[in-house]
Order: structure tokens, then sequence, then C-alpha cells
DNA sequence: CTGAAAGCGCTAACAC
DNA sequence: GTGTTAGCGCTTTCAG
């Protein structure tokens, strides 16, 4: 089949190519009469508008370009699920590309997205560097980050405030007089670590304490699991908390095979909920996370940067979160 | 910063676009010294190719489309790791589309994906019907799919066979002198459930036998963990298959509360293996799925089948799997 | 080895 | 209300 264009169209329905144009883009001005002969006519030859001529003609592709790190969709899957909900509602598709470290550079991949002339790109990243973003920045393409509050006049972004969170969470365990506290790192996503580590330091310190007892994974153990399941077997603190679920259970693991009663002896708290939390025994006590919603947002604010008419009141939103007490804790 | 194109290269290399051009696609027949003429002249305006010009030209985009459910990303994640490592070796991009049953249609998808131009599509997605890859095989675009196996002149697909798992499975246990199987719906993946299912059935009837314990999840639970945690209260096997790791926990929680020893009264098996099946307790055995395989092979065929000059040995690649024994089964 | 010019499919003034 | 025409940025013959 030949690939059929807007001048076949014309010809079919005996107008000319301009006509036909105004019928598939909904232009007003087209008498009933010769839409329908045109619709007929794109019926007939089972024509589709080429969106790359489209986008060359128009200077822009409705594409957004969506960065993730490849390591893991753990919680990525739902961000892109919300992220996809709301383009779609804007007629947007995604181009998806992954950075990681070592394997394909994060400016490699900025190089693919200024080609590939996008009209905007979602970042959600953590270790991404202000370089970068300047690149994207320079050929004037709007960007909205995911997971970090950035601060710049073309730069959205739509975060989780993890250092409040932490701060919140220490405080309250150190005023009821308990400051064993141990964070698990998760190099997964250290940035979101380090905020929590931030929270846990400054709740500390106003109290004139010192928090320490942050659990590092050795760079010899693949997982943290894997570590986590040595660590609990001579260390117990008065409450661990881990970043994701599988630590938490591994936690909970070692726990019951060294006789650490949960939550009596030692509690347990994972940040990031997830259903495994309420099937582990027993269930574990955790933040739920919005996180289709951190795509949807920013998807939206996206979409209201792109569309000048719409103002852009807010391009900074923090997106909160809830804690939801299981069976780990007292 | 005004967009700069090809032209402003070539009047600041004083070459013509065609030179340009040339460079920009690593031609043989550039005079090195022209050569590195245009190249400083590139790096100076920090020109980068318009991908969506070049696409209209050559009449191809390098991009594949990638459609998935929407649903969950549980496997698919791994899936589209797989296939994105692979299409950067081959410098494709990846466009990606979700279809959701009553939400967003398949055929409204397929109609983007046409109109997006990619140069071929993926599809992980059970219940795609003939019709839609019709429409596909319409616009003479290449597809491949992944998880179901399909005959057909312009369709490569990569595929597990489920129904052979299921019938090695259940023969298994049968010749031991076990015939109270049950296997778990599950309806996120109907088909390889129904894959399941056949395999399941033929390992009964070959043996004079009815296979009938298909635990169906009643229409008003949101999910199959909540059904089975009821289920189970008044229900024992001696194997229950489930198909993912969410749901062999659910089975694992309920018999540990009504008293079920599991391995010893009651034994349970997982299909997809995950993390958490060895995490959970006793720890599940369970079926290694190549997922990032399933991606990246599937990939692979759609780049075969692209470059005409490699042959498309084999469009139909089945992967296999491997049994890991946990302590769910004795 | 390099330049001129046609064409990829579509949109958007500008005429009529 | 509809047609004409000039681009959008790039590739690719075809000359030279």
């Amino acid at each position: 089949m030949k690939r059929i264009t807007i001048y076949d169209v014309a010809k079919e329905a005996d107008v000319s190519l301009a006509t036909v144009s105004r019928v598939i883009n909904g232009s007003e001005v087209v008498r009933e009469d010769t839409r329908i002969k045109v619709q007929e006519a794109i019926e007939k030859l089972g024509y589709k508008p080429n969106a790359i001529a489209q986008g060359l003609a128009l200077q822009k592709t409705t594409t957004i370009a969506l960065i993730v790190p490849e390591t893991s969709f753990f919680m990525t899957g739902q961000i892109i699920n919300g992220l996809i909900d709301v383009a779609k509602i804007y007629k947007y598709n995604i181009s998806l590309h992954t950075a990681t470290e070592g394997i394909t550079e994060m400016t490699e991949v900025i190089d693919n997205v200024i080609k590939s002339r996008a009209d905007g790109v979602v970042i959600f990243n953590d270790k991404l560097s202000k370089v970068e973003l300047a690149t994207l920045t320079r050929y004037q393409i709007p960007i909205v980050v995911i997971g970090n509050k950035i601060s710049d006049e073309t730069i959205g972004s739509v975060y989780i405030d993890y250092e409040k969170l932490a701060y919140d969470l220490a405080g309250k365990y150190l005023d009821k007089g308990i400051d064993d506290i141990a964070l698990v790192e998760d190099r997964r996503n250290p940035s979101f670590i380090r905020q929590l580590l931030r929270g846990m330091n400054r709740a500390f310190e106003e109290r004139g304490k010192t928090f320490d007892q942050f659990i590092e994974i050795p760079k010899e153990y693949r997982s943290s699991y894997l570590y986590l399941q040595k660590y609990f077997v001579n260390h117990k603190h008065d409450l661990v908390v881990t970043y994701r679920d599988s630590q938490a259970m591994a936690v909970l693991n070692t726990a019951s095979e060294h006789n650490i009663a949960v939550p009596k002896d030692m509690e347990v708290i994972c940040i990031l909920d997830s259903k495994f939390n309420s099937m582990a025994r027993p269930q574990i006590s955790a933040y739920k996370i919005p996180d289709y919603d951190l795509g949807a947002v920013a998807m939206r604010v996206m979409t209201k940067m792109l569309h000048k008419d719409e103002e852009v009141v807010d391009k900074e939103i923090e997106l909160s979160y809830i804690y939801t007490a299981r069976k780990s804790t007292k």
C-alpha cells in the first residue's frame, strides 16, 4: 500500500489540500458538505495525517520526553501511569529515555532529547546535575523535575518533602525518649536518602543530640537486602527506618530469625509504602507516597508551561504523604 | 536562542548545506579539512540535527512504539529495560503507549502509533485482537508481539510456553499421586492464565482425570489478594499454583492464620518469580521468567525485521524458564 | 569533492 | 469558503 498523503485525499475529494488540512484540524470555516466529502475520502483511503510532517510545519511535536533512571521501575511505574494519563488528556505522546550511570550518560540522553525536538521534558532522576538542566534550558525546552525541589524560572518541580517527613518522624520518637534510631541507606535513590538524613539530623540537633546510626550498605553487597540480613544478626535498634519495602522485610526476617520481637524489642518503619508492607508479618507501618500523582501533576505542570494561555501559577508543587500505622510499630 | 539549522552551519563553515548534511551523516566522501571546518561550526553554534526533519526526508523516524497494558508495570518494568537497552544499541528511540480497557481503547492507541509513523511496534498486551494487528499490517508497520505466539508473515513474537510449564508441573504432581491441585486466576493476564489452564487440563486428561480446581476471583473483589484471604479460610488443596508473588503470599498468610502448614499440609508454587518470593516465610518456590530477555529479544527481532540486510531467521522465539524449588514445596 | 535543486507531508498566510 | 504558495529542516540525486 502506497503511503497515502493529504494530496491523495484532496484529489479524491476534489478539493485543495488546504481544505483537507482544515477539516483535519477541525477548522470552523469549512462548509458542511465539503467537510463530509473530505471525510469520506479520508475514510475511503484510510488516510492518517503524518505527525512528522505536521511537526515540521508547526515546529512542535506534541511529545514529551520522559527521562527515568533505568535501575528500577519500582515506584517509577506508577509515576509513568500518572504521567501518561494526563498526557493523553492533552494529546501528548511520551518518548521514554533512560539514563544509567556508567552506561548511558545523561548528556547522551539529553542530546537525544534535543534532537528529537520534544516539546518538553520530564525528569525523574536523582543524580541530575545543573549542567544537564542548563543544556536543556539553552535549547529552550521546558523542564519539569520530579522528586527534587528546584527553583528556577524555566523549570517546574513536583516533589515530596522527605526532610520534613524524617524530621517529624524522628522528633516524635525522640520526644518519647527513644533515640536509638537507625536509617538504612538506599543506593537506588541517594538524594531521597540524603533528604531523610538531613531531617533526622535536624531533629536530633534541635534536641542537643547527634544522629549517627546510618546503616551504610558496603559496596560489595549487590543489594541492601543481603547486607541487612547480616547486619541484624548482631545489631538491634529501637527503631529502624528503611526506604523501601524489601529492606523493611529483610529487617523483619532477620529480626525473627534472631528472636528480636517486632515491634516489642524493635520497631520498623518503611518510607515507601507498597502492598507488600501489608502482606508482611507483622504488617509494616509505612508512608503512602502519592507516586501516581507525582507523575500526573508533573505532566499537568508541563502542559501549563506549554500552553502559554494557561497561567502557570505554581511551578513548585509539594505533594504530601500519609502515614499508615500497622503492626511493626507500637 | 534562535533555533539553529543546517543553513546556519553551512553559512558559518562557508560550505553548502549538502556538505553539512554529509558530515552529519558520516559520509566518506568529504575532504578532511572541510569536515573539520564543518564540525567546528557545528560545535560553535551548538547545532543539533532536527530528527523530525530527518524523519520527513528519510521517511523513517527511528523510533519504535511500545504498547503495554497500563495496569501494572510489575513484570513490564524489566521488559521495558531489556527493550530499551537493545534499542539504544541500534539507535532507536522508544515511544510509550498504554491501552486500558474501557479507558483508552486499543484502536485509539493504534491510530496514534500510525500517525506517529513509528518504524515498528512492539506489543505486550494480553487481550489483543487480530483486528488491531491487521490495521498495523495494513499500514505496513512491522510488529513484534511479546507474550503470545503468533504465526504470521509480517509479525514476530517472543514468548514463554506457559502451557508446557503447567503441563509439566501438573504431570509431575499427578505422577506422585497428587491431584488436588488448584490454579488461581489472575485477571491482569488472562491469556497467560488460559495457557496455564490448557496445560493443566491436558496433563489431567492424559491421565483420565479432570482438572476443575480453578479459583476464580469474583468480580466484586478488587484484587485477588482480598479474595484469597477469604477463600483459604475454609479451603485447602494439596498444591496451590498462583501466577504472581502477591497471590502466593496471600495464600501463605491465610494458610498460617488457619493453621494449614506449608508445605506439609499444602504446597504453594508461584509462576512468576520475584525477590518477594524469597523474602516470604516459608520462601516460595517459583519459576524464573526471563522478563528482561523478553524485551531485549523482542527488540532484537524488531531491528532485524527493520534492517532488510539482516536476515530474519526466526521470527517466533520461545524463551525458557527455570524452576527454583524453595521451602513452600516438599 | 562539493553545490544546486527537488522533494518528504503538512500548515498558514494571503488571495480570490 | 476555498485555492495558491511559501516555507518547516533535512536528504539525495544530479551536475560540475
